[in-house]
DNA sequence: AAAATATAGTTAAGCGTTTAACGTATAAGG
DNA sequence: CCTTATACGTTAAACGCTTAACTATATTTT
């Protein structure tokens, strides 16, 4: 046998499980005594023997397993590489553990994954939803047994869920106004997914910095993509060959991967950036800054979503009633050179 | 109460608890019949009720948890987030769940994390140790006790250990050989932390390319460092404000972020790179393709890393016999911008 | 001397499963 | 009519732990 339990010990210590169990984590509670003599006996044979309990069976007993199911897209989106860094940091400290499960954009994984975390019996879940508007009925069900459930980033549109997530209308807003005003109309928004929240959110932000220009938008600018360096790349290779591109004068990328890719595909083709078209990312990761033309994005504080994703499931772990449903966190527009255009050059 | 039990589908079919565990585990077996008419009424009880299965108390009975314990330092370490990555999808597809652990490059956080893990009775454990040699008699305690376990990218010298790393001998002494190559004698090596594997293999390579060219090496010329880019950063402000870059006609960083943070600092001192000075990093993230001098680096098969890690772990918990106990995953030098020396240039 | 109190425990139930070892009731075979 | 087989289960122990309720002995108080 790998692991000794608390019979082993009591076994050698000649005292019974009851009171090994209570030496071993120092309950010397409501009367009940045990001698130094015992207790060091016990502590002894417990190291003796290398036990370390078995939380299996202690949270089988005790409702508390001390776990919190985190369940995203994908680590490998930076975005929420960050928020899992940040989160995990936050939780370990007030002594949880994560369990860390993907959805991989797919709704039956999800699902999948959702069942397997409650079943692991979780204290709390963190859920960034796949894209779209899946696994509703279940994430309700979640909320409706009063397991303590926040949504990240990612929310239902008019349904009721804890959730933390960013100004996306208002970051979207200030990064199309600012293109605006650099003199581009025609903005392609290689979008993601139009059906996940943080999409239709960024849209509004579009829309309502047009509205407040008296430009009409217009709508086949907004296009579908993933998420990574390569969908941006390939999408921006199709539409070059296609001469879709032309009138363009910038694109927005749902996050700096994808505006990543892009930059890539027209620097292949010659195309220069800001001179011939201006890009933009979204989320402003680390090597933003430092590429060939530093990148204009939309700043997201993904330690501070952690932080309130944290607070807000520590309350809802306690029972505690809380009247905010949601939270958002603004963002900040960080303007570079990928969207500056000099006023006296620019061919089209 | 959130979560019905085996007894409560039971009492509305009418049943026994054992008969609803067969039905709900698909377990006719060894003779062990049960009508489709009751099987059904208990399939509709069960979706009724919304039963969820109760792994903390099935996994006490059987010895299998279905969890895998991963201790990393950091998942901010894009090579760890990448190895998180796949071996996570690997070991999903295989039914297992990931049970992430952080020791935040500290000895003490990571010994909490392994008997977290321990406690938690996981199938088995995938560790990258925090930078140094700790816990050492910790995790052989694990091995001895028959616990799978696989030592990721870090292993300890010398000790025995399942093992999966990058052939960092091989690759430093590639990146220098070409370093050497491009005229550079004088390489500044931000090392990371002297006293881990890693470092120590690849300062390994690094005396193997010097020693091949019959040139000494300068120890004053490994420098440890933190991991992040503002570690880079800092250090390379501080060399430029000592003077101590003078000679120096390369530096190369632990990774990539270092690397970012050493082109930053360099980049506002005015220095220029590749012709006043060479800079290489190692690990070849998505982005050093597209610096504003591309980025000369080694890559590191993170997927190749994570898919041996998970048939070796896979085996370990199989039982099987397994003769090799250290795998050596190769890794290849891709040259970019930043360490080529244009020969009619070069002021130093 | 009896009662009360303090000290140092023990017993046993229960958490939700799984699973080996036993029932029953009915039908078929001899 | 008795035996055997078949179909369809049930009982109960066990996994390792926590914890409410109880016990036994010694010491102090009244």
């Amino acid at each position: 046998m790998p692991y000794a339990t608390l019979a082993d010990i009591a076994k050698r210590a000649n005292k019974s499980i009851a009171t090994v169990s209570r030496v071993l984590n120092d309950k010397a509670d409501e009367g009940i005594r045990i001698s130094e003599e015992t207790k060091q006996q016990i502590l002894t044979f417990a190291k003796e023997l290398n036990y370390r309990p078995n939380f299996l069976a202690r949270h089988l007993v005790q409702k508390d397993s001390r776990v919190i199911g985190l369940l995203i897209p994908d680590i490998m989106q930076i975005f929420f590489n960050e928020i899992c860094y940040y989160l995990s940091r936050k939780l370990n400290e007030s002594g949880y553990d994560i369990l860390l499960a993907h959805s991989y954009e797919d709704p039956e994984p999800e699902r999948k994954a959702i069942e397997m975390i409650l079943s692991r019996r979780v204290n709390g879940i963190v859920v960034a939803p796949a894209k779209g508007q899946h696994n509703l009925e279940l994430l309700e069900d979640i909320r409706s047994r009063n397991i303590p459930l926040i949504l990240l980033d990612r929310y239902f549109i008019d349904k009721i869920f804890y959730s933390v997530t960013s100004d996306d209308v208002q970051g979207s807003y200030r990064l199309v106004s600012h293109l605006i005003d650099q003199g581009a109309r025609n903005i392609l928004f290689l979008c993601g997914d139009r059906e996940t929240s943080v999409t239709i959110e960024r849209i509004a932000g579009y829309r309502k910095a047009f509205l407040e220009q008296k430009i009409p938008v217009e709508e086949r600018l907004f296009l579908e993509s993933g998420f990574f360096q390569k969908d941006g790349y390939k999408i921006t290779r199709r539409l070059i060959a296609d001469g879709a591109l032309k009138g363009v004068e910038a694109i927005m990328g749902v996050n700096d991967e994808i505006a990543l890719g892009v930059l890539e595909a027209l620097w292949e083709e010659g195309v220069k950036v800001p001179q011939d078209i201006l890009v933009a990312g979204y989320g402003d990761e680390r090597y933003s800054k430092y590429l060939r033309v530093p990148l204009t994005s939309v700043q997201q504080q993904t330690s501070v979503l952690a932080e309130h994703t944290y607070r807000l499931l520590m309350k809802l772990i306690e029972k505690k009633k809380i009247p905010k449903i949601n939270t958002k966190v603004s963002c900040q527009l960080i303007v570079r050179e990928s969207t500056v255009r000099e006023r006296q050059g620019g061919a089209a």
